[in-house]
DNA sequence: CATGAATGAGCGTTCATTCAT
DNA sequence: CATGAATGAACGCTCATTCAT
């Protein structure tokens, strides 16, 4: 998967928040390497320890620099996170919009199975840093990431149904709301529940079915 | 909504594990009292903080109760914890229960909006907490929301789903999965994500609906 | 010199404050000694290293005691100093009103120069913490030494002005606030830049000099 | 107020102090402009933000240069400090100086009045700065501005003093410490405590009755 | 049993200073 | 010369937990 690459569009899209914004944009080599082995290092930290438990002194040692070099490029701790964050739904949602892309002229039966073992692989990327993400993480400042995350998800979803002619669907916002949060809460549940479901072909086909009969 | 009754029963659920059990029960009506403002306290101050700033001082203090007090029935943090976690989903699903015991007797289509409703009603019953528990806890201990409340909402509605003799459903426990974790994806993320969708009508249709289309 | 003994009373005059205001009052007398052991260790280490190099946690081992402590009876590492200096002019405003009580009756000249020596001994009380205090402080919160003790004996000389009917001044405050600010500086002064007229008889004649063809 | 040009004399004055003199004359207008521009920039911090939170990287910043280029003209934050307290007491002096010219040939009570005066107005040359200086820099290696400050001003009081056939004082030079320490004194705390005094007729009479009583 | 004073490791963060570019 | 990325000791402060009273 990714490396969390600290894009420079990623810093900008931060940037309006002074909390969590980014400190500085990286203007040497140098700085970039510093600010992903930062993003590389908290990613893995906070899969080991807990957000609760990953400390900027740990990152900074296990990203192999100084503390005063995260600060250089984080105002704090939230933002070091935030910046995991936006790399981490960067990542699921390039994903997603690829397999997404080559769903176009498959029957509906193929394609609506096919998203669904997309969202299920999206999850399989890094299932611990999603776990952690999506269940562990206190209420820090403007990080949402299931909000976030929906919101992405459901608006490439609404394209993909708007393209499909055979559909008369009413409110496709809505109906893309509903098919990505029921996917999203199955296969997040499942992962917590009942691993073994998620290798097991009925599963997806079952969930396949749940979206099929609703949408037609 | 429930003070958290530390119930006997709870208590013991969790006397296998040593690491969150509490040391004792409380043998008195004081030390009862004693116990449930630990918990109401905790409770609060979990929405109010979050878990890493509820700190066991400002439970005892909240609870009116010295530190000490809180260390004699509970053996650390994590503990109390387990103890809200325990009361919230006792809660749950006595209230969950009561409506699906209800449901008997009513046409399918009523008995599942009927559900939906129940499930929407039952996110409101401490729609923080509840927010707080599922998206915000860290990883501690055995403590597993999400588990929990899933597992035991799952077998209510299997037996609902079996005791429905019109309906020819293969596997019921995994039908009732499917339902229970899409029912609580959908409404879990509507909650964070568009609140005025949880007042409208058409939503729970929708989400009815959903279900109908799935089962039928 | 006092040993900061942190009165009850010089608890509760800060309490108003909540920014410097105590946590709360020590009730067992072991936690009377432990304030008591840090403000000392306080006052020793202000003039040992100056206020920005007084680190919280020197405070609590030269004290004796946890840095936990600390913080248990003193919001922060401002409240600590405030607590210095509050003990400090309580010690200097005792001594000079137990002196100016033995003028009575003596007559002016002997007063005046009696006051003068008087202002003298009570920086020879504690020279060093005098000079931390009223020259090196960083501005702190409501802390204002200079303010404090100033507003104290110019209160002081004024009613000692308005007990003597042979001087008929106009505005006993205004020059009590001369006399008492002018001989203040006079003495400070002496004491950074010329601490050998401390110990010169004539010094303090010259004073009084100054005084006396002032208030006749 | 003056721009705190590092004189060349200001620099030569420090070189004997290797801890705190600056590394090299600058010899270019450039570099002249650089240090004039960094202790502008110190002199704004020390105000607006104390010593201690004046910290290199924000002078830097602020003077719009870089931090190394700070170090290339001072070997330390405190020589950077001691470099404002130098053009200050040069600012000073220069003022007071100039007043004292204007002086001579006017009758004593004229004089004696204008000299405070001139005092108060000093004061007023930049008046937080004074104030941060005076009373809330840490003690920083040889620094001291009171005496410093004292040293000079007495120095040219007591030529004035001297110049003054119709004064007979036995010892000028203790009379000059005296007068000036006791209004610096006055003045100083007048600004802490009684700003209002400062700008009433009424004040600069009542220390000019003080001065004149004693010497006369 | 209840109390609350005491502990101290460890947290997030700053900042004077250096040095490769 | 100027730059600014990098350093890391040290700061102020918190909090889960213990134990003498």
């Amino acid at each position: 998967m990714s490396n969390y690459s600290h894009s420079q569009l990623a810093f900008e899209k931060n940037m309006s928040d002074t909390r969590i914004s980014p400190r500085k944009l990286p203007q040497q080599d140098r700085a970039r390497a510093t600010v992903e082995a930062i993003l590389d290092a908290t990613a893995q930290l906070l899969v080991e320890e807990g957000y609760h438990k990953t400390s900027t002194n740990k990152i900074a040692k296990r990203a192999g620099v100084s503390v005063g070099s995260l600060y250089q490029y984080f105002p704090n701790k939230e933002a070091v996170v935030a910046g995991v964050v936006e790399a981490f739904a960067d990542d699921q949602m390039a994903f997603l919009g690829e397999r997404l892309m080559e769903l176009q002229g498959l029957p509906l039966e193929e394609s609506v199975h096919a998203l669904v073992v997309a969202l299920l692989e999206a999850k399989q990327l890094n299932p611990d840093l999603h776990q952690v993400l999506f269940e562990h993480l206190p209420p820090i400042g403007q990080i949402d990431v299931l909000k976030d995350w929906t919101d992405q998800a459901v608006a490439l979803v609404t394209l993909a149904l708007q393209s499909r002619d055979e559909l008369e669907i009413e409110n496709p916002q809505l109906t893309a709301f509903v098919l990505i949060s029921a996917c999203h809460g199955i296969i997040h549940t499942a992962v917590v529940n009942s691993p073994h479901l998620l290798a097991d072909e009925n599963f997806s086909r079952e969930v396949a079915k749940l979206i099929l009969s609703y949408i037609k």
